[in-house]
DNA sequence: GGTGTCGCCGATAAGTCCAC
DNA sequence: GTGGACTTATCGGCGACACC
């Protein structure tokens, strides 16, 4: 533990003292230990069904989020609580058992707390389960017990006018064509590097002009206004193809960027500065931060805005804001959504995009985000 | 001094291996 | 089959360096 014996009393009185003042509880979900063993529901199961069955994992790594899970129950059950009701104190008591009497090492422990901490997160998102947003056992408890460095934070949260706001600043055409990209692509920086000419298509006659490759891979199919995203090239991360929409001003982003880009023949779509060449990962990140900082620097509870925020914050934006259906972020974000990551076989790959793409198309249409710029 | 590139390091999440 | 350690792939941070 992080805290001497002394100090950890001196605080928690303190703490105490607080609550009190406040009217706040330290022990916020022991009200519902009671109802949900009437309920005779278990919380996990459900997660495990919504969560983990979406997610489509390998039995290995499924079984560690419920080998996680019994051994909480066990803890849970030592401690005389209902394993979905904790409060700081019994998550801290279990570290210490893993650590002391089951002998874990740190990682083993971490795995543990990070599958605990997911369904949690689960529950707090979801209306019908009592837990408030605002209280994390887990995440409490993890941040006060030492471990060998420091949390993860969670990238900041950007209402779409604070966005609008930094994109509208970008006065790079190429800089700016990059960041909307992955906004409203939801790209990793390596998918993003890895755009070849004809893999986007873009209606436009000046464009298609300058650059008759455009748009002709066949895995386009045709579609206009889109681009092609491979799963099988050296630095996508992702286990799925994808094809997906360009709308109005990601086109506009993207036409300004093209009609100014330097015609070398290399294939890429994005070229680093000077050399023109394929952009570098890092270039990628460094455009980000210069666009985004020093506003958007890391704080106390938020980590820094990098080139990784646009998927980010695309995958908070149809999950959260609008709610969609998760098979389609899934396609969207190129992860495994059924059966096992996919091979290079072309008809296989065809049928697959054209099961999900006009429900993305629609869902661009109808409810992408606009930045105004 | 500003900008871009490179290599190294550590974190994370999922998959794999192996002892029991 | 279970549980834990290890491996892999990807990413961001950071400092050193080169170039203008």
């Amino acid at each position: 533990m992080s805290e001497t014996p002394d100090t950890t009393a001196d605080t928690d009185a303190q703490r105490a003292a607080l609550g009190a003042a406040f009217g706040r509880s330290a022990d916020p979900l022991a009200e519902f230990a009671s109802t949900f063993e009437q309920a005779n529901v278990d919380p996990f199961e459900l997660f495990d069904a919504d969560i983990l069955g979406a997610r489509n994992l390998a039995v290995g790594s499924r079984n560690k989020y419920l080998t996680a899970f019994r051994h909480w129950r066990e803890h849970m059950a030592r401690e005389g609580r209902h394993p979905a009701c904790p409060n700081e104190q019994h998550v801290k008591a279990f570290i210490h058992r893993e650590r002391t009497e089951r002998g874990n090492n740190d990682e083993t422990t971490k795995m543990k707390l990070q599958k605990l901490n997911a369904a949690y997160e689960y529950w707090a998102e979801d209306p019908q389960f009592p837990h408030p947003h605002d209280y994390n056992p887990f995440k409490l408890a993890r941040s006060k017990v030492a471990f060998d460095g420091p949390d993860r934070k969670e990238p900041p949260r950007l209402p779409i006018d604070d966005l609008r706001d930094v994109v509208g600043d970008v006065a790079h055409l190429r800089d700016r064509a990059v960041i909307v990209t992955q906004l409203k692509l939801g790209l990793r920086a390596g998918e993003l590097r890895n755009i070849k000419l004809p893999e986007v298509s873009v209606e436009n006659e000046a464009v298609r002009k300058h650059y008759p490759d455009l748009g002709t891979h066949p895995m386009l199919d045709g579609r206009k206004n889109t681009v092609y995203i491979p799963h099988n090239r050296e630095g996508n991360k992702s286990k799925r193809p994808r094809v997906l929409p360009l709308d109005d001003e990601t086109r506009r982003a993207l036409f300004y960027y093209l009609l100014a880009r330097p015609d070398n023949g290399e294939p890429w779509m994005f070229l680093a500065p000077e050399q023109h060449t394929q952009m570098k990962r890092k270039t990628v990140n460094a455009l980000w931060k210069k666009a985004f900082h020093p506003e958007y620097d890391e704080t106390e509870h938020h980590r820094a805005v990098t080139s990784h925020f646009g998927r980010h914050r695309f995958t908070t934006f149809w999950r959260v804001e609008q709610d969609v259906n998760i098979d389609l972020i899934h396609y969207m974000r190129g992860d495994v959504v059924g059966g096992s990551p996919m091979d290079d076989d072309r008809g296989a790959m065809n049928y697959y995009i054209h099961t999900y793409y006009e429900d993305i198309e629609q869902l661009y249409r109808e409810r992408m985000f606009t930045l105004n710029f």
